[in-house]
DNA sequence: TTCGTTAGGGTACGCAGCGTACCTTAAAGC
DNA sequence: GCTTTAAGGTACGCTGCGTACCCTAACGAA
């Protein structure tokens, strides 16, 4: 792992995008290893077998060289669950969220997000990758159920559609944990997320 | 406002107590001045006229103190809305909430959550006060609609209660940004918190 | 009142980590 | 080959946390 720092020694001189992808191995493996907390410029100049120099000319600190990083980890999400009735679904997402946020991807992600703290830009180019994935799912699979009959088209409202994934989210931003337990998925299911789209489902009653 | 710290040459030594909470105040102003990334020990101890020393014989760290200085801010909070429709109430409640976070206290707040970040003993003492205080208003709320007919007896469950207050919050922490547009707060209400309710009524339905 | 114990005050230090400066040296382009 | 550009090496300044030591005031018991 990391081969190509170590071995650096002697080997002909990197210049641009080489050293660049370099830099961002280097630093992605340290996020793996040592989260964000741990991830320091001189590990990474040493690891991608170069120095600050050359990191400080591309980054002009260490959150904003974190969440670039990040982006090398972010991976392509999965076919959103196709299970036959939405909630079954619905469950399946939540399930998946919260694995995610207990694996090394999901631990490097809550680091990065407490640590880039005072700087909206970063935050929001974080939040463009892990969100934007996220709500796809949920709306490919609340326009299967309406299909089937099982939830109205007013359901399909993209801020109704994540509200199961805000919850968790907030569940695991407010009490600090890794990740909820299977309990809480399936009372934001049934106890919030399935009355609110019928609830939707009638829009002039009231 | 910080008086107790400068004038304090010649005076008689303090201890115990009264140092304790000299420590507090002047951690508590540094807070609101310069916020949690601002907060540093030197600075603390000279505000309060004393030492490290004092500090760490009575806080292991840094973020320890944040959060216990945090506490002499925390104020008493409101009492909840009483429009006399609920929709208006949860609007309040909303907007309150999201002026909250904009205050210096707000701020605050949001440093301290994203500096604390590795230690969730402490992230759990911060919820403990900003988060059950705002659970009560909303089950207030939610029984005075319960009693003008406007919801359902069902509708009165924890989770269910603060969901839109959950929403807002991530919506703040999502994005990054200070508080959000009053019109994300009433896309709230109308598109998810009062749909809910609805769905809530009539528990037998499926 | 005196004397020992406890806790505060003063200060200096070690250490880590960020960001910068400056010079040397290799790679690329003409 | 010669110039320009960018990488490498290294050292440094600075800030801030946490610790160590020693001195001194307050407190309490004899």
């Amino acid at each position: 792992m990391a081969g190509d720092g170590a071995e650096r020694t002697g080997a002909t001189r990197r210049r641009g995008a080489a050293l660049e992808q370099a830099i961002l191995r280097a630093a992605a493996d340290e996020l793996l290893e040592s989260g964000y907390a741990g991830l320091t410029m001189d590990r990474v100049a040493r690891r991608a077998g170069t120095n600050k120099n050359a990191i400080y000319r591309r980054w002009p600190n260490r959150a904003a060289l974190g969440v670039a990083a990040y982006r090398q980890l972010a991976v392509a999400n999965l076919d959103p669950p196709d299970t036959g009735e939405l909630r079954g679904d619905a469950l399946e997402l939540l399930r998946r969220a919260n694995c995610h946020w207990t694996s090394p991807l999901g631990e490097v992600l809550r680091g990065l997000l407490s640590g880039v703290g005072e700087e909206p830009e970063l935050l929001a180019r974080l939040q463009e990758q892990a969100g934007a994935a996220g709500t796809a799912g949920w709306l490919t699979v609340l326009d299967r159920a309406v299909a089937r009959g099982q939830a109205s088209p007013e359901a399909r409202h993209p801020r109704v559609a994540t509200v199961a994934l805000a919850l968790l989210r907030n569940e695991i931003v407010t009490r600090g944990i890794a990740s909820a337990p299977d309990a809480v998925l399936v009372e934001i299911v049934d106890e919030v997320y399935l009355p609110l789209l019928r609830g939707r489902a009638r829009p002039g009653v009231g």
